[in-house]
DNA sequence: CTAGGTGCAAACTATTTGCAGGCGG
DNA sequence: CCGCCTGCAAATAGTTTGCACCTAG
């Protein structure tokens, strides 16, 4: 928890009980969720609660690099807490299909091969976007794969 | 476009001048665009044209692997035409962000990388999204760089 | 104390749906 | 001529905004 309190100072947020509760949520649930999702849950235990104040608040955690943002089924958005030790270092994200937890993936998978795609379009790359779906341990066996 | 109209054949929709216009639309522009974009090119030559039936075709077209479809900024989606030979053999594709010109990318980034990503995270793969962003030969040029 | 945070209500906007009539095969 | 296709209007739903009040630092 703290070194996120800490990213909020970083980012010239204040340390309010809203921003702590979302935090909260999202270390001890480990899965992605919606505004909405993450509304429902704590306006029980917050009692007042307004979902645009959720909408900002994961919405400037995304910008500070503490949420990650994925494009969801349905046209909705997700966000998931980045566990990486640095999250300014370029990484990807796997989300589990069955129990929506989120892990990092070290690394660039487009990074070794930007060369040869650059080579092959005459496009220079500017940025990219991966991700990627699987199923986790306990998932797998679940499933009974 | 006999390839798409072939492809729209296969999928047991119908030749409508509504989608002939679309076809020839991104045929002719080769660019990504959103159903709002499209409709507001297209009422001028067909006259009356329902924006939900550029949402519907344009959706029907993306099933059939005939549009792509990418999250673009502000929570819109964007399709464009792919001209891959086989839409159904696996590739991706790079987008110019100046002149948003699409292009297929052959070959998976992923796939040569997934057995380490299994080993690594414990995640079995099951998909994943990749969206290349870039600068095509014109638009480095236009750029100054 | 003061700028930023919050709740509420209302607005916004991309996308979808229902339905009566139209047209491709 | 049958069933898919289309236009129109209206609904839906996720997300954002305006504003008065509140609270962290």
């Amino acid at each position: 928890m703290q070194r996120y309190i800490r990213m909020l100072r970083e980012g010239k947020l204040k340390i309010t009980p809203r921003r702590e509760a979302i935090l909260a949520y999202f270390i001890k649930e480990g899965k992605y969720a919606t505004p909405e999702q993450v509304w429902k849950k704590l306006r029980i235990s917050l009692g007042r609660l307004g979902l645009p104040t959720v909408y900002r608040n994961m919405e400037e955690m995304h910008q500070l690099g503490i949420l990650v943002k994925v494009e969801g089924v349905e046209n909705r958005f997700y966000y998931g807490l980045c566990r990486a030790e640095d999250p300014q270092v370029h990484h990807h994200h796997i989300i589990c299909q069955g129990c929506h937890k989120v892990r990092e993936v070290e690394g660039c998978l487009v990074g070794s091969l930007s060369k040869q795609i650059e080579a092959k379009t005459g496009f220079k790359l500017t940025g990219h976007t991966v991700h990627l779906q699987g199923l986790c341990q306990s998932c797998i066996i679940a499933d009974g794969g």
